[in-house]
DNA sequence: TGTCGTATTTCATTATTTGAAATACAGTTT
DNA sequence: AAACTGTATTTCAAATAATGAAATACGACA
């Protein structure tokens, strides 16, 4: 049977093993083939090299992911030397809105928090370092694309856009007119496109060739997501946390 | 030619490769084939795969390791639920100690700092989350160490003790008898022994079974660390910090 | 002790990986 | 502009490593 060319196949199957283990607490071989449709030998082989590159854990017969792909990563995030650069201003933007503050960059095709400072409140959004957003739901995605070279939002926006709740634009021309408009007013927002009762508001951080590298957001609970809260609180910390990075980052970068 | 039984040498050959990446900004096909002892073509395929699967992103003929390691990895220190616990603590113990703290978890053969908040000074040691320290020669290791079950340390001993300093304890009897002493005191220490001019001092995080989970330190450079320094502030700071979160593992587990 | 469900091993078959060589491509040099 | 150099990429027959059915080991439970 010819797959696709070029690639190795066992490889590719041995990543999709890595990532199921992600999602689960800890599973046993069988349950695993099943959901794999993979053969138990196949995938035994597989698993006892996840164990013996240290990827993943065995304990009694079942399996679990180890840290090390967290490890691994850990120098890619590390080498973005974003975050050391962002933390305290973030700290300072959640303390002034009282909301929760994230750091995400583009990655593939949607962007992923690299760090975050939660609100000093009890009711805020379950978000965690490392989580995945959709690009086109999501306030920091949209902040990016914004500010993108037309022919990489144009790469993005070629697959469908995915509808999450009954906000969530999926119609392409709506979106880029859009980001046109953060473009224009510098900011991005989500209205509960992605999980309903959750907004967020996110400007774009800009390295010294005015590059998008990554984007700043407040993401609280709808609720508290009023226009008087985003004039007089959320918009202007951001633009204040925003410029002092981006002017950092000239300097650094 | 005969392998080891049961593993899948493809598998194996592209997770090293994905960890060859880790360590480079960004690289050619030629010099990281070279560097693994691959052929071009092979690593060619690999690499494909990799970039298929997004774990790699190409950019003109170069390849560079993308954030979805390190994705797939927060989900399972997301399931460890430690951070979050910790966090406020840590940000406290760093405030009171004036001094870098590090929260860690044993890994393998080794240590790895899961979070951490920098010290409010201009002199501190450069760590970053995600990084490894062997655990025979650093305060958060040896404080695990020193509370977990005998044939878990022996195990763990087993391996030569690598040598990197003048002051790395290399010989498992002396480091038993350093263990029984940490456990005693309720703290471990480390005095330049993995990285000179670099100590440290840390106790061990335990949940409700009384098992350590973790380890919680101050790292901080060799000049201040002065004995009169570890009993009327670190110590203190660290055990303070450590009840109350062994305290709220033992409620929330 | 026996039965069941799962994990692991075996081994002949088969498909996939492999690398030498051919080719394509990009950047320099003549 | 043509030849040269050092890469990246493709091709394809040979070689090897992955495969899965079936046999076996293991562990839990009756």
């Amino acid at each position: 049977m010819s797959r696709q060319p070029n690639l190795t196949a066992t490889l590719a199957k041995g990543l999709e093993v890595m990532e199921a283990l992600a999602d689960v607490e800890e599973i046993g071989l069988t349950e695993l083939a099943r959901r794999l449709d993979l053969t138990p030998p196949t995938l035994f082989r597989i698993l006892s090299t996840l164990v013996a590159e240290g990827y993943a854990l065995k304990t009694e017969s079942r399996y679990r992911l180890s840290l090390k792909p967290w490890e691994i990563g850990a120098k890619a995030v590390r080498r973005l030397r974003l975050k050391d650069l962002v933390r305290p201003r973030a700290e300072r933007l959640s303390q002034r809105s009282a909301e929760s503050a994230h750091l995400a960059v583009l990655q593939g095709a949607g962007v992923v928090i690299i760090d975050k400072v939660d609100a000093a409140q009890p009711v805020r959004v379950d978000t965690y370092v490392g989580q995945r957003a959709p690009v086109h739901c999501s306030a920091t995605g949209k902040a990016i694309l914004a500010f993108l070279p037309p022919e990489r939002v144009e790469a993005i926006l070629e697959a469908p856009l995915q509808r999450y709740t009954e906000r969530t634009i999926c119609d392409a021309r709506k979106l880029r007119k859009e980001l046109a408009t953060a473009k224009a007013e510098g900011y991005a927002v989500n209205r509960g496109e992605w999980r309903t009762d959750v907004c967020a508001i996110a400007v774009p951080l800009q390295d010294h060739a005015n590059e998008v590298v990554a984007s700043l957001s407040l993401t609280l609970p709808t609720v508290r997501f009023t226009d008087e809260a985003i004039r007089t609180s959320f918009l202007p910390a951001l633009r204040e946390a925003a410029a002092a990075i981006s002017a950092d980052l000239g300097r650094t970068a």
